[in-house]
DNA sequence: TCAAAAAAACCAACCAGCTTGTTTTTAAAG
DNA sequence: CTTTAAAAACAAGCTGGTTGGTTTTTTTGA
């Protein structure tokens, strides 16, 4: 029985807000952004197509809404793996496997990445979700700076030893849509995981 | 005076196919994928609709076309610099530096970009486009081989380190299209720079 | 050599389907 | 009874692909 007794206003919207939001990330992570149609959205949310425009009257108030959340649980993610290596669950090496992991087969990267070349043609779009990036950017490095320190500052900082995973995360999972080598995957991963051990190390116990 | 002057069906041709091609890369780079037409293609290209869906019947072929022509452009561009470290008109850091300007200025990386990202959900251009990306990257080891040796082959092989460079270029290009701060992928070149030193040298004379 | 026939390149209009966004109605909650 | 949420029908525009016809080049054969 999925009758619905009586709910109010708010948990109507709230609940309908995220079957779209919802939809949207999935619906980009399956089918790319070129075939994500607002439309099937609503479907996949089974939601019509007239509560979707009531609670977000254009595709990119869409889109918007649902890179913030996706964000929120992409931060949300790291942070609870940086905790796991933090308390020991987790070590050097399976931190980062965790994390390429979560790259390669989660929602969030791919979804991503749609989104952010989307925002390369449409300068509105981009305007939008700069702020967005940024912000998700200063929650990385906030994760990773009580989690890991520096080697050696003066040559190579924690800040840049995060940009370099994070760059070749990106590249790697970049090369993956095209290139299903897993052998090769892997042995990437070790070579990144050798640099950065070079660089950086788990901050023992709390700062 | 444009009077074309009794020119031979190959030369037709091959003209308006070079149009269509270029016009596509260049429509990628600029606008996007999402907003690439074969309309939009045949008009940039200053050619009827019609010759256009005469050379390449659908869309996928222009764009399978057109990604091939690409790549060999990549291609050579890459062993232009590789020969010009090799032959001392550049430096190490020097050819870092201009393959990095290459990849956020060119029309190349970004235009593949969209390629990629639509294959992605795009099965049929997912298969076509497979053999080519890989064929590209033999041909990017083919030049990487023979400008660099490895220091400590046992530990970072040299194809490992021009996958690692490959792979953080990818990232910061991604990242560059929300994030427009010169300062940070200044730093983040050096980063890369600095790493990659420590693990290949420039294959001094001919081999 | 040179017209006629064939082939290739090119052009413009059309079509069916899908896109987003708007407008009109109906239902539910306050 | 007023306001908000949800639903459905509508409208204008663009998409890729197809189709019928025209021009240009190449081939044929007398």
């Amino acid at each position: 029985m999925t009758v619905m007794t009586r709910r109010t206003q708010d948990q109507r919207s709230t609940e309908t807000r995220r079957l779209l939001l919802a939809a949207t990330v999935q619906m980009l992570m399956d089918v790319g952004y070129a075939n994500t149609s607002t439309a099937g959205i609503a479907k996949r949310a089974g939601v019509s197509r007239g509560a979707q425009t009531h609670h977000y009257p254009s595709k990119m108030d869409l889109i918007v809404a649902a890179t913030e959340e996706m964000f929120g649980n992409y931060a949300a993610g790291l942070e609870a793996l940086a905790e796991d290596l933090r308390n020991g669950v987790l070590d050097f090496d399976g931190f980062f496997d965790a994390v390429w992991n979560e790259v390669l087969h989660g929602d969030w990267f791919y979804s991503s990445l749609e989104i952010i070349v989307a925002a390369r043609g449409d300068a509105g779009l981009r305007h939008q979700l700069s702020p967005l990036i940024l912000d998700l950017h200063d929650r990385f490095e906030a994760i990773w700076s009580k989690t890991f320190v520096a080697v050696n500052p003066e040559v190579i900082s924690s800040r840049m030893a995060l940009n370099l995973a994070l760059n070749v995360f990106r590249g790697m999972a970049v090369q993956a849509v095209l290139r299903r080598d897993e052998a090769y995957f892997r042995e990437m991963l070790i070579t990144l995981k050798t640099m950065l051990a070079g660089h950086v190390r788990p901050a023992s116990g709390p700062a």
